[in-house]
DNA sequence: CGACAGGTTGACCGTTATCAAAGATCGTGG
DNA sequence: CCACGATCTTTGATAACGGTCAACCTGTCG
């Protein structure tokens, strides 16, 4: 039930158009030139809780997200899931295994119903090679994407959860929106997952954070900041 | 005293040729390509313990290894270093900054007297724009070092010291040469760093792997492997 | 030979995981 | 639209893991 016979005719034809065109990585070419991108194009679609792809699945194809939320995590050694970023509409995956010939080491999950456009790997290859300035934009992307894993390696090894807690609200305060009130991306439960603790400890930290003026938990997901400074010394 | 005036004259003529040849991400390519590339290369020359980088530095070129050891590592938010990854001739660091306009997260510091060959970003966009297949393969090395890295944050978030200290033990271990004996890379202090621990917490494990009879310490660095199976049960 | 960085060992204690159980929230089907 | 179950969240008690500090040892290099 993974490919999108649910998804009206139109898949095929006005997806990727409509995504193709949004994509950063492609959006700077010509109209002619991602043309000839659709034309490699398919999309697919995957219900929510459906999986993408596993560890250790030979990886063929570039994804990029058309519609709904996927999210990538990694099993570890010992068997503990840690979920590692959400993608939206507009972002891809596919990762290592494009460019070399290996498996995945992660896993790809819908968050909601979700609507994918799919390269395969050969196809993509060739038009980095044919269109030069898209290699530079995944390589800008990528190396994004490398400083922002080492950032989170970093945190792990060196903070601890209090102080990473605090740098995750921080960095969900939109720098556009003044209203210091964060809507946090996901549930507690992934959010702990993603900061390398439990949901235990992020309750009680919220609670400490609260006691201590820095913040209020509007609801659930619902976080109003009231204290920069205070969370910043956090640590 | 960080640019090469020490080396004598053949560093910009000799080096970067024997540099340019041997990098896995150049040495497809033709000889006159070669040359075209050699003539934007320029070779700079650190000493042991001086650095090479910053954090906050404005990157602007592409570095090459060719002689030496370099050591990657970061501050975190609270100033504790953690080591990132060391290079070995043929590896190169430049980043993220070098394909968007952002400063060095990281440092990069001379393990040993060093030198590097240096591709500036205007001249690298430049060669990267006339031959793709060398985008190809630093996508291919990106995203070989994105999920090191995430594995790598994964391990952080999931396992504990004992673990991480036992899987870096079993990568050390050299499938080719078949003499379950290995050489830590780096000091005690370093591999502590490198994996968010302690010295004191280094040692005293490396003492509890002896005493369950998983490894013997031969001398200071060298390590001889006695029970894989029970290095990896470490859980 | 002395100095200094790296390494080890011991005592202590803070942080956070774990287990258990109760309470809140969400989605689903009747 | 409500009720139910499943899942998420909170709270409490407990213990282990590992960091810190201090002292001492060891090897290396000028």
């Amino acid at each position: 039930m993974s490919t999108g016979h649910n998804c009206s005719h139109d898949c095929d034809v006005i997806a990727p158009a409509g995504c193709i065109a949004r994509v950063p990585i492609f959006n700077h070419l010509k109209l002619q030139e991602m043309k000839e991108i659709m034309a490699v194009t398919d999309s697919v679609f995957y219900r929510k809780g459906e999986i993408i792809y596993r560890a250790g699945d030979r990886s063929d194809a570039l994804y990029i997200v058309s519609k709904g939320r996927v999210k990538i995590y990694r099993l570890s050694e010992s068997g503990k899931e840690q979920l590692l970023r959400t993608l939206y509409p507009g972002d891809f995956t596919g990762e290592l295994a494009l460019f070399s010939e290996t498996t995945h080491e992660a896993y790809a999950g819908a968050m909601e119903d979700t609507r994918l456009c799919r390269i395969r790997r050969a196809d993509l290859q060739r038009l980095l090679l044919k269109y030069p300035s898209v290699s530079l934009r995944i390589l800008a992307e990528f190396s994004r994407r490398l400083e922002e894993a080492e950032k989170q390696a970093t945190r792990f090894a060196t903070e601890k959860v209090e102080t990473r807690l605090a740098l995750f609200l921080i960095e969900c305060l939109d720098p556009e929106n003044r209203a210091n009130e964060i809507m946090l991306p996901m549930s507690k439960k992934d959010l702990a997952s993603y900061l390398g603790t439990t949901p235990e400890t992020i309750s009680r930290k919220l609670y400490e954070f609260e006691a201590a003026g820095y913040i209020k938990q509007k609801s659930n997901k619902k976080i109003a900041i009231l204290d920069l400074e205070g969370l910043l010394q956090q640590r």
